[in-house]
DNA sequence: TTTGCATTCTTTGTACACAAAAGCATAATC
DNA sequence: GATTATGCTTTTGTGTACAAAGAATGCAAA
């Protein structure tokens, strides 16, 4: 139980997730990338206190950020008996996937009409790390890339609601994916985003639309009712943040 | 400064906002409440030390409810400066009434197809107190009531993620109402809600979704660029909750 | 009179301590 | 041997104290 981060440093990418650079900002966001990258399956438990001591701050930080995780439903909340993170019924990831179809469908439309050059090529480029990932075999990167893409995407449709809805509905649809995805079929994506990128700039947005569409069947079609495994040992999700204590630890 | 309410009572109808029954969550539905009925005019600084005084709770809780509010965008959360009724300007205005639209219309056609007798029948009475209210003069309480339908009408749609974002939005909604309604037009509102229910009743999806952005269009055509003011006052605002002290204020 | 700076004061940010609730294990009884 | 009750432990819920960051005010100088 000695091992811990000091400096509390920002994780690689997602650190723009909160308001300021404050250090419940920090940690959620590590533990939202931790699920964006299935590093933490679904059931879960996160206990305040070893979160606490992992992340070498109080357990007032770490509850704020359950907290907001929790309005997100990615981390089920329950009264008296501790946080884990949330295990999607096959209800739910319908209800989810419903969602996301409207809001994907709204969010091309608008971008295919605001996006700005500099946010498409924030966009390719998002998509070139993407496949970078995958093919050097770093799946949970990559996955994390892909949902990275879908909130830059409504970043660039230029709308503050359906990014907030967008950031929810994604992260839910990583935990659906952690929990039903049959197989390892996820590294089809960048080639669609690519497409997507393309008719976006093009402005064509019934195009878009098209592909989106298409995109979202795909991954409705990877899902089956399966359920897979990742660790369970927080200290092991966070052990590449951990310093670890070389022969005598600590006095 | 020696008022303050004692038992803690729920909200009239809003307090199954909140997971379970504690605390927070009645603070939560008590200032949001406040917002929805409009008397909490947007920039009023929401302390928490005096909200704490008022609500007989330490500070923890209120700021667990201030986050909360935080996230829906009801709230403004300045690091260090403290939180503030959100100020919506005239562009997150638009983009709230775009994603209105948008969710609107998909849950009234869910709601045409998944809506049990019973909903409906809650949906009528909600109508009819909505009509009640504004007939015995009572706007705040009608603005409630409309708001509160909507969000109903979402919780028919069957779809969770759809109602958590309508919950949102219909916040928002409000606070924009309280900030660019030019006249009180806003007791039209029931006579439409009681056609959409009609049309959902008769299974005519086609329809209600076309009321349904009818009823839209007037929203949005109620409002300007004028400011109304509500009170700035947090003891005046939850005054119907403190209890009063009559000749002599302990010892 | 106005503007700039410094000091004070208010308000938030964080940690910690205590209390309460749930879970678990053990033991006793049927 | 199985089941239930009880107390024990672990973990969360809440309040409070202390520290730090802004905001306001007053004073001085131009």
């Amino acid at each position: 139980m000695n091992e811990q981060l000091q400096p509390l440093k920002k994780p690689a990418r997602t650190a723009k997730a909160g308001r300021s650079g404050t250090q419940d900002d920090i940690v959620y966001a590590h533990i939202f990338e931790a699920i964006l990258e299935q590093r933490l399956a679904p059931g879960t438990k996160l206990s305040e206190e070893a979160l606490g001591e992992i992340f070498g701050v109080s357990r007032t930080i770490i509850r704020r950020a359950l907290s907001r995780l929790a309005h997100e439903s990615v981390v089920l909340l329950r009264p008296n008996r501790g946080a884990v993170v949330a295990s999607p019924t096959v209800e739910e990831a319908r209800q989810v996937f419903f969602s996301r179809r409207m809001v994907e469908r709204a969010i091309t439309e608008l971008a295919a009409q605001h996006a700005t050059d500099e946010q498409l090529n924030e966009l390719r480029q998002m998509v070139r790390d993407e496949r970078d990932s995958f093919s050097r075999g770093d799946r949970g990167a990559g996955i994390r890339l892909s949902g990275e893409f879908h909130l830059k995407l409504a970043e660039a449709a230029g709308n503050a609601p359906l990014v907030s809805f967008q950031r929810s509905l994604v992260s839910q649809t990583s935990l659906i994916i952690a929990q039903y995805e049959s197989g390892n079929r996820s590294h089809c994506s960048y080639d669609e985003h690519m497409q997507l990128i393309d008719a976006i700039e093009a402005r064509d947005a019934e195009q878009a639309v098209s592909l989106m569409m298409h995109h979202m069947d795909h991954i409705d079609s990877k899902l089956n009712l399966d359920e897979d495994s990742a660790s369970d040992d927080l200290h092991a999700v966070f052990s590449h943040l951990l310093k670890k204590p070389k022969a005598a630890a600590k006095g």
